[in-house]
DNA sequence: AACAGATCTGAAACTTGTTCTAGATTACTG
DNA sequence: CAGTAATCTAGAACAAGTTTCAGATCTGTT
């Protein structure tokens, strides 16, 4: 394909398309559970794919489009799992900081995945644009359904959710880099998501 | 050097020497700012900053840490500038999204420096954790004189900070990716600085 | 001034992301 | 079924970050 719209797929792919695709974002997301973003090599992902170096270049233009993809799959298996436990909180906000808290602590798990998503996802150019947009299409919904609040979210809690979402990517990037540690993740976490609460009132 | 510590430089380096950190400091800023991170290229900065390749490695032993470095050096003239024009706004908040605001600005015209900077500062891994901790350090100390508060800050303050630099280093990264227009930096800057306020008088 | 050790140079080599090419396969169309 | 366009494969080739090495140069010491 190469870019993941969510309503109109550019182009309709084949089952065994499908099934290639998926393959490649699986032997993707398990070199990356080895070494993180360094231990992502292309021909490696090619050789585990059963794909040749140019059928995966085809499928996923770069490394990074490739590890963005990963992200915006786990990002569907995190929400399948937070639809199936929904998050505790009394506030908005504390259901935010919740379910974020749940999902670092799933990354903790998984380091140096979590290092290659969040390496590639901040290292992206305008080139993976659209995979981006894409991720953070779902971690805005992903945020959005846990405020557990309906209708259309206003100007203000949007941008309450993007300032949480971004400290929720560069801090589990700090602490991935060993400048923070996980308390401090866990409230910078917090604290952001008091935003959120601010924001919901509305205006 | 390498490692860039605050109070304790690990070794003198010679007069020579530090002209040669400056020359190819600037020899990177420069390339950095025509094309951005991809135009900077070992090769180049060694070639304009007219030393071999492996000095350029000596000084620096990644693309990464000198770039970060290049931004290290450009927060220093950023605080000095500041210093000269102190921020406006009646809160400690709206003074810190005055001086980051005003340091957008300043990057709206550099695009291609900010990039580099940007995409350095948020793909380093551990082997840079000195180099963006003395980053962070900068960063964190602009803004808290940008607060104009005195003393120790409690941690919830620091806890602010943190969010309110993560914000501004995403959305710079979402505006030069085009993800994000200017305005809804400036919003989202504004939104996280509001945390400031909420942690200022104290608890 | 002569020596030892650190630093610098120039160039080659190595690694890994990315591109390119020629031929084999596959999928669709008449 | 034949023909044609798209896709896939294997592998070479290219680009840029990084490493390495032998020899030149510089620094500080005696």
């Amino acid at each position: 394909m190469p870019t993941q719209h969510t309503k109109a797929p550019p182009s309709p792919l084949t089952e065994r398309q499908e099934a290639r695709r998926a393959g490649i974002l699986s032997a993707g997301a398990l070199l990356a559970g080895r070494g993180g973003f360094d231990a992502v090599q292309m021909r490696e992902v090619a050789g585990a794919a059963e794909v040749a170096l140019g059928t995966l270049y085809r499928y996923f233009p770069s490394k990074v489009h490739l590890l963005v993809a990963v992200m915006e799959d786990q990002l569907h298996r995190l929400r399948a799992q937070i639809r199936s436990r929904p998050p505790a909180g009394a506030t908005p906000g504390e259901r935010v900081a919740d379910v974020l808290g749940r999902a670092f602590r799933a990354l903790r798990r998984e380091p140096q995945l979590a290092d290659a998503m969040v390496r590639a996802l901040t290292f992206a150019d305008r080139s993976a644009c659209a995979q981006v947009e894409a991720v953070e299409r779902l971690t805005v919904a992903i945020v959005l359904d846990a405020t557990g609040l309906h209708g259309e979210p206003g100007g203000e809690l949007l941008s309450a959710v993007r300032v949480v979402e971004h400290t929720w990517v560069l801090s589990l990037a700090a602490w991935l880099a060993g400048r923070a540690d996980a308390d401090q993740v866990e409230t910078d976490i917090a604290t952001a998501c008091r935003l959120v609460d601010a924001a919901c009132p509305p205006h």
